[in-house]
Order: C-alpha cells, then sequence, then structure tokens
DNA sequence: CTCTGCTTTTACACTTTCTTAACGCCATGG
DNA sequence: CCATGGCGTTAAGAAAGTGTAAAAGCAGAG
C-alpha cells in the first residue's frame, strides 16, 4: 500500500483528493501549508506527493526545491491555469508531472501511477545508454562492462544526462539538480566537466553534444 | 450549444450578426451601448463576445478593459477600416481576434470557431500548432515528429506565436515577451528571425502570416 | 604540514547566433 | 506615373556562447 501526501492550502480540496486517493487505496496524510507539509514528508516518508503550486506562505517551488536536497520522492504537482511559466520551472526542478486544475479523477489517478512505476524502475535498474552503464546505487559506472573512474560532480552530471538520453537538458536544469541551490555562474565551471565527461567517454562511449544557448543532449544508440 | 454577446449600437448590424450567428445554432444576446454590454455579459455569461469599437458613450476599448477584469471570454473585435491604431491597442489589451467592416460572414465564423477553440484547449508545457509540437520544458521543437532545431530567440519568438496560435501578436506583444526590456526598434531583427522560421517551417509546418502594420499571426490546421 | 585528487577560476581560440544595414518588392495613395 | 511605407531577403560584422588547457583554490588523508 502507498502512502501520498497532499500539500495543498484549499480544504476542499484536500478532501476531494483524499477520497479519491482512498479509494484507491491509498493511505493519506495532508497539510495545508508549504512548511508543515515538508515536516509531514520527512516525518511520513510519503511515496507520492501532491503539491499545489499556489501556496500561501512558502511557495509551492520553494518547496519543492527544499524537498528534492534530500528527498527523490515522485511529485505530482497541481496547477491553475495561469501558471504556465512556473510550472515548466517545477519540473526543472524535479517535479515529475502536473496535472492542470480543475482536473479529472481518472487522469490524476493514471498520472499518479505512471509516476510511481516511473520512479520505481528508475532506482532499481541503473541508466543504461548504449555501452554506458550508471549504478545509482553503487555510484559506479561502466563502459562496456569496464570500470569507469568519475569523480562526484562528474557522476551527478552524467547521471542528469542520462536520465534523459536523447533529450536536451538545460543548462538551468544542469544547474539546478547538480548544484543544487547554490552557485550564480550558469556555465563557467559546468563547460569544464563536460570537456571531462567527454574524454572519458571516448570513443566508444555515448556523444555528449551541445545545443548553443540551450542545453546539452546524451545521444543514445 | 454557444451564447454570444453583441455589443454594437448600429441596430442594422445587430441584427444581421444576430441573424448569421444564430443560423450557427448560437444563443444570442444584444447591447447598443457599452455599460449594458458589461452588464449583459455579468449576467448572460457569454462563450463569446462581439465587440464594436465605435460605440457612442462608453469607448469599446475602455469595455474591453472593464470586461478583462473579471473575464476570459474570448473577444471578436469589430472595427471600421480608419481604427488601425485602436485596434492595435484592443489586441493587446486582450481582444482575441478582430475583422473589419464590411465582413463577409464566413470569415467572420471561421474566426469565432478559432477564437474559441483556442480557450478551451489545455494549457500544458507542450504547445502544439498541427504538425509543429514545441516543448517548452526541453526546448525542443520538432514537425510532423522530425526534430527541428531552432535558436533560442527563434524558439521564443515561435514560442509566442504558437500560445496565441491563429490569434494576431502585435509587434509590441513580440518585443516584450521575446526582447524582454531592452531594444528599441520595434520591427528591424524582427523580421530576419521570421524570416529563418519561416523557412525551417517549410511547406508543411503552419504558416506565419504577417498582419501589415499590426503583427502576425500563426496559422493553426 | 604536505600530498593528492577534485573543483573552480582564468584565459583565449573558435563556433554559433544575433544584429545591423542595404536592397528589391508590392501595395497604397497622391 | 512616381513617391511612400511596410515587408521579405540577403550578406557581413558584432556579440554571445563554447571547447580546451593550465593554474589556482580546497578539502581530506597520511
Amino acid at each position: 500500500m502507498s502512502k501520498a501526501l497532499i500539500i495543498d492550502d484549499e480544504q476542499q480540496m484536500r478532501r476531494l483528493l483524499r477520497m479519491v486517493l482512498e479509494s484507491r487505496g491509498y493511505e493519506v496524510c495532508e497539510a495545508a501549508e508549504g512548511l508543515l507539509g515538508l515536516q509531514e514528508a520527512a516525518f511520513h516518508r510519503p511515496d507520492v506527493v501532491l503539491l499545489d503550486l499556489g501556496l500561501p506562505g512558502m511557495n509551492g517551488i520553494e518547496v519543492l526545491r527544499r524537498l528534492r536536497e534530500w528527498s527523490d520522492v515522485p511529485v505530482l504537482i497541481l496547477s491553475v491555469r495561469d501558471q504556465e511559466a512556473i510550472k515548466v520551472e517545477a519540473l526543472e526542478i524535479g517535479a515529475d508531472d502536473y496535472v492542470t486544475k480543475p482536473f479529472g479523477t481518472a487522469e490524476l489517478l493514471a498520472r499518479l501511477t505512471v509516476i510511481q512505476r516511473r520512479r520505481f524502475t528508475r532506482q532499481s535498474a541503473e541508466i543504461v545508454v548504449g555501452p554506458l552503464k550508471l549504478d545509482l546505487l553503487h555510484h559506479e559506472a561502466s563502459l562496456d562492462d569496464a570500470p569507469l573512474k568519475l569523480t562526484p560532480t562528474e557522476f551527478a552530471l552524467l547521471k542528469v544526462l542520462g536520465e534523459h538520453a536523447g533529450r536536451i537538458v538545460t543548462q538551468n536544469q544542469i544547474m539546478k539538480q547538480v548544484w543544487a541551490g547554490q552557485s550564480s555562474d550558469p556555465s563557467e565551471g559546468l563547460r569544464v566537466h563536460i570537456n571531462h565527461l567527454r574524454k572519458k567517454l571516448g570513443e566508444t562511449g555515448p556523444r555528449i553534444v551541445n545545443e548553443p544557448g540551450i542545453g546539452y543532449r546524451l545521444e543514445e544508440a
């Protein structure tokens, strides 16, 4: 049985969500405010979080950022129509999906299952991109089954690229996920690490291609 | 069935519009004056508003501004030829499109359908216009599922046009959203990027049509 | 403390993208 | 008919972003 945490300031919404979730066998806990939500998350260790972006007090984005500092729990964003920009930012920080209010319960449940399954497979399995393997559990990498020595930063960087293999990862996304929180320079040091990675991947590994002005992409196959 | 509200001082025009709309299955209500129009809008909650700019008493622009304070209803502007400047202003305040009197009923109905459809499509981190897709999260574009390489400026520009697909986006709006803040020349460089985009969209993608003196429109379908 | 490995900073050549400017076209209006 | 204004197109210089190497900080281990 999965535990779900609802963080939303509207009581009505919380009640609706609780009903829907409990009918599906979820164990539910809730919080009406961001900081409380973080405490609940730390205490109950939910398997999935439903987070409203329009929270009073601590912003939903901020809640997500803090949460991501110590937890990989799947997060589903609840947003209203005119929060397009914020939504993208939430996804960049590490939200797993979103639904727009008002939403159908069927859609909500579908997305919940998807992000939980994805998170699960992602955790248990390693990331494989062609001849490259990343063992997230042991923090080990290998190329053609030969061990590949990576520094912590390189590993984190390659992990972000590998998770989205074949797709562009924005420089902002990289900065947010590898250098969480800190750092101002959007790129200065990033280029160096990319350079190191390319050398270590050599001719045999997948290529890291640059999309000027946007970010990087790890080529699959 | 959709409800339409006509705000126009000329009785003849109102009668014409009512006939056209009712023949298409619209439920129609009308107002001959701005303030009355606002009351009607508040009371009947129409699904679309046809607003004449040349109203006696309260100006059409003012009506639109007040309307937009509490409603997102699609608004189609009716204007006569020598009201170019006001037309631009109306679009920037939040009108959805305009037709110039005299107009053909076919054109009128077409534009009505377009602006209504637009409101119903759900916002997401993805903009889809026919064969064109913009993935805001990954900054990736595709045409008929084939990747389309866009520079950052091109992407931003196409995003603005795509967000309002089917509607006119004034040059001012474009400048503000793509070249945020800076820039003086309202067009010099814009034309070049439009040109690049048209080339990349080719025959298969949606067309970018110019509305002389006003702005651009990304055609859907 | 010194060594060592990792990260960050600095510097510069190089590539891609953006802006600027010029010119031709087409419509509109005198 | 020729002017005018807005637009499309093209090319070239300016600006921004990137790859690479080397040196300078910064820890923890011995």
